[in-house]
DNA sequence: ATTAGGG
DNA sequence: CCCTAAT
């Protein structure tokens, strides 16, 4: 009879219990049928699109190229469209016909702005962004939502007339096939905006065209109707899962001034680039293993609530819950109104001006939304907690929403609160008086080096001073310095970061953004650009800041000590490998930044630092005497491993053979 | 959720 | 540390 024993090692002197554990080693590292048969399916649904496509292209009137297409699960997306037009890109089921202001001229802008609305009160978010800056800045998870029949979403849109129909398209950069092919997996939206009348933008304005009211939202379980109008559209994308999770991600504005460059060039690789993004975000069954895709699937991990395959959503949630905090999405998006821009105001700055005709072939759109709508954000601090301690919450709140890089501030009645020391109820909050006064802004984390943030799309830099212009010129010549960059002053913009952080009373908050439209009012959500100041400058390193604050996501790195590793070293003893979550009961269940995986990565780099040799070990040095146990522990366990896997073997021939025999 | 293993 | 596959 053969009993259970445990196994000693002695020349160790230590205990090793014997703890059976089945072998792993079976795993198998890809499941070929399920990606066998995804891939046909995506197969499939590419051809698919390819015919849309090509209907939506020999009709160039009628483009409602999925119409009727059943896309319930869709999501929310902004829209807007001519209301003259009849080159109608997205029949307007969700758009607004008895909105007056949906009728006006037609420009396009792009930014952003954030409007969130909290427990009681509406939070401006404040977050401009230019479009016009000259920087493709990359897939941005903007804001995600959870909600089943839920939506919201921002858009923030930027655009170009296309050569062949001087259609003017809003948004940016996806390649047609893959969008289609997204938007066919039944994950993606692309939304088109069409301008017909190129001259009539012209008239108005050479490059900015501002966007009048007619900015729609889409509830996620509707779909609206769009198409893809010739090669070199760019459109907006919305990524939902299955589970009416969605994710919008914010494409890249591959700025390009109104210059008559056409800069295809820029464009098209920016256009593949998200092309395969696209592709990566839906059809991940398709090996891709650059690391601009790798970087996109990781963002797409860090967007709220998005997953393509599992609801990662409840996760997240959790992981916000644990914190104290809670994250509500309810009711939607509302982007209630767009303001109406002087589109004037930028020709009459001549800040974009640019010889009409030269770039009717390559206008870029730029869409200016000032601030929208969260539908709830619920944050709750003690009325005692600090006016800093609320901001940390906000911002943790926020960030898990839009990303890193924003920096909260504090409005009461208007005026921005300097001192973060302050108690709430120091400066006039209570649970529940006044909190109506309450607001918040958003605003950049001041950039120290604002140029080349966007390592990953370094398509074009952001002029800091006149210097730099001919290099960026010459490396994108889109990027003509003949341009009048109406934000070229990267000091003011740091300034003006750090101006906020001068703690004092109660002042004015200088923005455009002011007590008067904040919470509530919601006439004004879409500005021109020219009201951006620097501030939409100042958005850009936002965008850029936190593309680079999610590329930094990986978690501070936090070497062992000599404590922890004799605490793992003796832990694996003990159970040995293989039984990391034990390992971390055991010896590190205080140490919350210590995970399962930490340790079993922790150990496989004791191992491998017990290997070579002390010259060439870096960091801090761990004991030769507990290397010693490492390299033990290790060769034991192995060996201990194998036995395991002899006697499975054997057992399974045991099996096998006695299957036979009867 | 855990574990194994590559990056 | 991160990511992914396989449990």
């Amino acid at each position: 009879m053969v009993v259970k024993r445990r196994f000693s090692c002695v020349s160790n002197g230590f205990d090793f219990p014997y703890i059976p554990r089945a072998p792993r080693s079976s795993r198998r590292k890809v499941s070929s049928k399920r990606a066998d048969d995804q891939i046909r399916a995506i197969d499939l649904l590419a051809s698919l699109a390819g015919k849309l496509l090509e209907e939506s292209e020999s009709s160039s009137t009628s483009t409602h190229a999925f119409e009727g297409d059943n896309h319930d699960h869709l999501l929310g997306v902004i829209k807007q469209e001519q209301e003259d037009g009849y080159n109608k890109p997205c029949k307007s089921e969700f758009s607004d016909p008895g909105n007056p202001a949906s009728k006006s001229t037609s420009e396009y802008t792009s930014v952003t702005c954030l409007q969130f609305s909290s427990l009681e009160n509406d939070c401006i978010l404040k977050q401009t962004q230019i479009s016009d800056c000259k920087r493709a800045c990359g897939l941005k998870p903007l804001v995600g939502c959870e909600n089943k029949k839920r939506d919201c979403e921002l858009l923030v849109e930027s655009g170009d007339i296309s050569e062949e129909t001087g259609v003017v398209n809003a948004a940016a950069g996806f390649e047609q096939g893959e969008a289609t092919r997204g938007l066919e997996d039944g994950g993606l939206i692309a939304d088109t905006f069409n301008l017909q009348d190129p001259r009539q933008l012209h008239l108005q304005s050479p490059e900015s065209v501002h966007l009048d009211d007619d900015v729609k939202l889409t509830p996620c379980n509707r779909v609206p109707r769009c198409s893809f109008e010739g090669y070199g559209n760019h459109s907006n994308l919305v990524c939902r899962d299955d589970d009416e999770n969605c994710c919008k991600y914010d494409k890249c504005k591959s700025y390009r001034p109104p210059s008559r460059v056409g800069n295809r060039r820029v464009q098209n690789s920016v256009m593949t680039k998200y092309g395969r993004a696209a592709s990566k975000l839906k059809s991940f069954e398709y090996p891709r293993t650059d690391g601009r895709l790798k970087t996109l699937y990781r963002k797409r991990k860090l967007c709220y609530g998005y997953n393509p395959w599992k609801p990662e959503t409840v996760h997240r949630k959790r992981r916000l819950s644990d914190k104290g905090l809670a994250v509500n999405y309810d009711g939607g998006l509302s982007s209630e109104s767009a303001s109406n821009s002087s589109e004037k105001g930028e020709s009459e700055n001549g800040d974009f001006s640019a010889p009409i005709g030269l770039h009717s072939k390559d206008s870029r759109v730029k869409l200016s939304i000032k601030s929208f709508r969260i539908p709830e954000l619920v944050v709750e601090v003690p009325e005692t907690a600090t006016v800093g301690l609320l901001k940390r919450t906000v911002n943790e709140a926020v960030t898990a929403l839009l990303g890193g890089g924003i920096r909260i501030g504090v409005l009461v009645q208007g005026k921005k609160v300097r001192d973060d020391n302050n108690t709430l109820s120091q400066i006039g909050l209570s649970c529940r008086e006044n909190l109506g006064n309450l607001g918040f802004t958003l605003d950049p984390v001041p950039e120290t080096l604002p140029v080349s943030l966007c390592s990953e799309n370094p398509v074009v830099s952001m002029p800091t001073d006149s210097k730099n212009l001919p290099e960026r010129s010459e490396a994108y010549p889109a990027l003509d310095s003949r341009i009048p960059f109406p934000l070229q002053d990267a000091d003011h913009l740091i300034i003006s970061g750090n101006s906020l952080e001068n703690n004092h009373e109660l002042v004015p908050y200088q923005s455009d953004i002011t007590a008067e439209e904040q919470p509530s009012s919601d006439s004004r959500a879409l500005v021109p650009v020219s009201a951006l100041d620097s501030k939409a400058f100042a958005i850009v390193l936002v965008k850029d800041k936190s593309k680079r604050t999610e590329l930094s996501q990986r978690r501070t790195r936090r070497p062992f000590s000599v404590t922890e590793v004799e605490a793992l070293v003796h832990a694996v003893e003990k159970l040995g490998t293989g039984r990391w979550r034990d390992v971390k009961k055991r010896s590190f269940e205080d140490a919350s930044h210590r995970t399962y995986v930490d340790l079993k990565d922790k150990w496989k780099t004791l191992v491998h630092t017990a290997s070579i040799s002390p010259q060439q070990r870096r960091g801090e040095p761990v004991p030769q005497e507990l290397l010693d146990r490492v390299l033990a522990a290790h060769r034991y366990w192995l060996q201990h491993q194998m036995k395991q896997n002899g006697k499975h073997q054997l057992a399974a021939k045991m099996v096998v053979r006695s299957g036979w025999s009867m």
